[in-house]
DNA sequence: TCTGGAAGGACCC
DNA sequence: CCCCAGGGTCCTTCCACC
């Protein structure tokens, strides 16, 4: 464990990279220092008060909580490097991980074990384990494997969404419901909820020859925390009952929440709040340091009240194309620049309308 | 004081 | 040997402008 920290480390210091990193690290420092001296500011009233308006909040969330829904997330287990080695039986036992020299996307378990892991670069990657086969990622392939995944996915609800090749949600309420209808047995309906996503991890299996995990929740926000539970091939399910919500956030990790990543769990470990319990117990410092929008996702993290309707809303459409590569240091010349932002634009192959506005641009 | 964009971040896979 | 990506979304901050 510390070997690998310590080579990761090594391999890195003194990089461009790493001084950059360095420098990002000292200005959210410096950001935490000013919300602790800010802290530090409040009196007892100002706190007790915040909390007050907290427990307001509290109690509307409370109110629209919605704990009649089976949401389903479905993840593929180490996806495009599962692909890999369900196509080329040889990489199968051996640690390997998807990506290139710059980047992996993906490891497989036997790469993990030496620590290589996903959005490493493929460098350090090899430091840590020499025997690593980095295998280039084949997007179409993964593509098709998502296909069927869909395919079987849509069996069980048919405006099922998907947030990225390899991961997506499902309401399966309406189909519980039916197959309860037509059901002799005395099974629950959380008994047939985990049992039809039984089913469909078996079939997603069947017809890809890949294992997927899945959690079963109330709501999105949980169903995603519960599918990393039993990862991988396993499946997690989380009863739909407000105290069994609690008692499962209290001690859960505030980073495991989607949505809270290294900067904001780091302000929120300055505070004393590691688990999601303690959003809620430190509510009013939650209150007075953050901004309204971050509040209120803060709070629902502590309550695991999450809005219903995953990516089954109005507009979840794609919003925009980009394309960005890195330059090597030494071919940031004008011309070089300008040949690259031509090759962009006419290679964009989504719209006719952002060929229209490239040829306007390249007047 | 409000408002709309641009730019800069944070976060996710 | 090559030495830290590239595709997105959403929120905040800042500035011009009215």
């Amino acid at each position: 464990m510390i070997q690998i920290f310590q080579i990761i480390e090594e391999a890195s210091r003194g990089s461009k990279f790493y001084n950059h990193k360095k420098q990002r690290q000292e200005k959210i420092d410096e950001r935490i220092r000013r919300m602790l001296e800010l802290k530090d500011s409040f009196t007892p009233e100002q706190v007790s008060r915040a909390e007050a308006q907290m427990d307001a909040l509290t109690a509307q969330l409370e109110q629209s909580r919605d704990l009649s829904r089976f949401i389903v997330h479905v993840d593929m287990d180490a996806f495009y490097a599962a692909v890999e080695m369900r196509d080329r039986p040889e990489l199968r036992d051996v640690p390997m991980a998807v990506g290139s020299n710059s980047m992996l996307s993906t490891s497989n378990y036997a790469a993990r074990k030496f620590g290589v892991r996903a959005a490493m670069p493929g460098f350090i990657g090899r430091k840590l384990c020499p025997q690593l086969v980095i295998v280039p990622c084949d997007f179409d392939k993964y593509r098709a494997a998502s296909q069927l995944v869909q395919q079987v996915m849509a069996r069980y609800d048919p405006d099922f969404s998907m947030v990225s090749l390899d991961e997506g949600y499902l309401d399966i309420t309406d189909r519980v419901a039916t197959e309860m209808d037509g059901d002799t047995g005395d099974q629950s309906e959380d008994e047939m909820a985990q049992r039809l996503v039984r089913e469909m991890r078996a079939e997603i299996c069947r017809l890809t020859r890949l294992t997927a995990s899945a959690g079963i929740a109330a709501n999105g926000m949980l169903a995603k925390i519960c599918s990393d539970q039993n990862k991988p091939d396993g499946q997690f399910f989380l009863p739909r009952e407000r105290r069994a919500v609690l008692d499962f956030l209290r001690e859960l990790p505030v980073r495991k929440v989607s949505g809270i990543g290294n900067v904001l769990s780091q302000q929120l470990a300055a505070l004393e709040v590691t688990r999601c319990g303690e959003l809620l117990e430190r509510r009013g410092l939650v209150r007075l340091l953050f901004s309204e929008c971050i509040q209120l996702s803060l709070l629902r993290a502590g309550l695991g009240a999450d809005p219903p309707g995953v990516g089954r809303d109005e507009d979840s459409h794609q919003k925009s194309v980009s394309t960005e590569t890195t330059f090597a240091g030494h071919s940031r010349t004008p011309r070089s620049c300008r040949s690259y932002w031509e090759s962009c634009v006419s290679s964009c192959p989504k719209t006719s309308a952002a060929r229209a506005c490239a040829d306007g641009l390249s007047r």
